[in-house]
DNA sequence: GATGAATGAGTTTTCATTCAT
DNA sequence: TATGAATGAAAACTCATTCAT
């Protein structure tokens, strides 16, 4: 592919091309979350889309490229819509409550999306067989929710646990949430992250329930 | 396959066919564990077993069919192991505890199975495309675990809560256990479990700790 | 491509045209003389060039029209360099001492011109696999050298030998002479030249040296 | 492919791998002389061989390790046709002439082998392009002439001149004998070897034909 | 029982070429 | 003129499977 540089260092991009990137990041993920990470293979994801095998080619370096540009763009279209709700919450049960419930209310509207992106960072090895994005990828994610409780725990607000076992926990219930969403399409999502955040109320030693004006 | 059937209906193997499958299946659980599913192939399993390709052909019907029996012994093997210490229990909370740390006490021995058959679980899909064991495959676990949940609601010893999600996330919770023991192999899994139980402890609704003849 | 004739019959082309071919060819000449024929593809010519590919695709008809006319243009140069030196001799071993001389002259300053052509002449091939510039492409050459020779052995200038076998020797070395070049970038070309010079001197059987003004 | 390795730390091979190997890189040789190396894909080879690609995967690792194995295979072979012809000499102009006569003798009946080494040696190049037997690994040849050509300048049996260019030179003289047999089938190989010799005899500045029994 | 050998389908990648703008 | 875009063929390689011994 090309790569003239414009002067701020970033890729030029023709309309056309970035329209053909996002329809072929789009075909990449509809085949990953149906056939699953192994078998959306070049040529199938191609067929989708309607479009040759040498297309993607022509806009992506190659397979691993597509992979990488695929899960950067998941992960920023998920986390610019899940931030902003945790941080509109002040204390740790309200921001914990914030990020079970924001995940759910985006998984509702793009269920192939976080198929997809859990199927990648489940599968995507490099060359020695080890996970790409394995537990070490969700290190940040582990470490700003410790932070989180520990500060809840300080305030008294919450009652001492482990709190790593606690994050990996929390996003492990995520995760299966969104799993369980794809083999039960009619499955409630909304009220099953509801229900979550309870589940989690309870589990961090808060009072439940008084958060929502009951006596 | 042969398949001479005895008078019993029982298959005859022979001592050295069983010693071969076992051996089989064990390099295909190491190998799966260590390179993933889609990476091990039977190439792959073969030479760690240090044996010809055609010997898996000669004892397993195909790929499919080995993975079958892989994941079927594996199954047998945790049941058996988790089963009783569950049964041990009367009360729905004594159960949960007791399903959550026998599990962790499984996976310390047996790490290598436990991160293979999750990856087998989470991998194979039928001609379709479709997961082979899928959350449906989950049912008959779900099912048991609510029917301990609604008994337990029943006698007032649990709050009310869905017991669909908490069944799920149970679960979930437990297999997030095992990949982290995975990608972190120092991880004290046995402390992991117990800091599980009582999460899931408190996200029942049962007063904690008392079972534990605490006042 | 267009091919507008002027009423002269000349292909009239543009200023701006015979540029981009002229740069086009270059690069081409850059690029195979790196990377050898095989991996001078017409996408690593163009980035070379700085241009797009489609613009190889405009001013030439194919990629075997590209390397005939750079075929062409080399073959011209070197002929418009070296033949003069040859008709300013009048001895048959003036001649073959100029041509040697000559060529190594102009290995001296075109190096990557050689090396190019070197590459093309042992590598372009017909659709049946036969090499378009065999041998037979040198048969003028050799001709040229034979009847030169022939002249020499006439007058009794040359010993006797077999004219073909001297004039495809000849040819070698000089050929051997541009590669060795190539591998060596600090050899001394011309040095070079001059010992082939003298080492085919005395190969002919003239006594050498004597056209210098020795007794 | 299997890698039992016996005690000796060879690969243990059996008779009919034997046979394959050798029936692939024939057909590989016969191939590459005839299509030329780039042209000569392992479909083509194995096409040739009457065979399906899959067996060329099976008995070699790979296009790099049939073409590593194809050099050594006939690297070996020509040297141990050549060598003991010069050995037998004892003069420098005798062992040059050998050398000389030797391959011109094994060009012969090994023509396409001759052929598909220089396609190779000319051709193949590492991933940075670079070609991977270039005039450095000629080097040995170049020095084990050097040494014969200094010995004679020493004892006076040779006129002084630059003993690298003359190797070089030499070696370009032979395979030019081998290229121009390709290019004409009809040619013969045994006369232009010995005018080859005649020829760098002269120009090695040795008194000519006595070594034959001349006055 | 066990193995080496062979096959053909499927994967990613590279590339010359064509075409609309 | 020039370019970006798209195509499809061919390449090397991997692999599950089949088969004769």
């Amino acid at each position: 592919m090309r790569s003239e540089n414009s002067p701020t260092g970033q890729k030029r991009r023709s309309v056309i091309e970035d329209v053909r990137r996002a329809q072929i990041i789009d075909s990449a993920v509809a085949t990953i979350a149906e056939l699953g990470y192994a078998n959306a293979s070049l040529a199938r994801i191609a067929e989708h889309a309607g479009i040759s095998k040498g297309v993607i080619a022509y806009h992506f370096a190659g397979r691993d490229n597509l992979v990488d540009q695929l899960v950067e763009h998941l992960y920023r279209e998920i986390t610019e819509f899940v931030v902003p709700h945790i941080q509109r919450e002040t204390t740790a049960v309200g921001r914990l409550r914030a990020r079970i419930i924001a995940v759910g209310g985006y998984v509702g509207a793009h269920r192939a999306e976080m198929v997809a992106l859990a199927e990648i960072l489940n599968n995507l090895r490099d060359a020695q067989g080890r996970l790409r994005y394995g537990d070490e990828f969700n290190e940040p994610l582990y470490r700003g929710m410790e932070e989180m409780f520990r500060a809840g725990q300080e305030s008294g607000e919450l009652r001492r646990f482990d709190t790593r076992v606690m994050a990996v926990t929390v996003q492990a219930a995520i995760d299966s949430m969104v799993a369980y969403a794809d083999s039960y399409p009619d499955h409630d999502v909304d009220a099953h992250a509801t229900e979550l955040a309870d589940l989690f109320e309870h589990a961090v030693g808060a009072t439940p329930h008084q958060h929502r004006g009951e006596p």
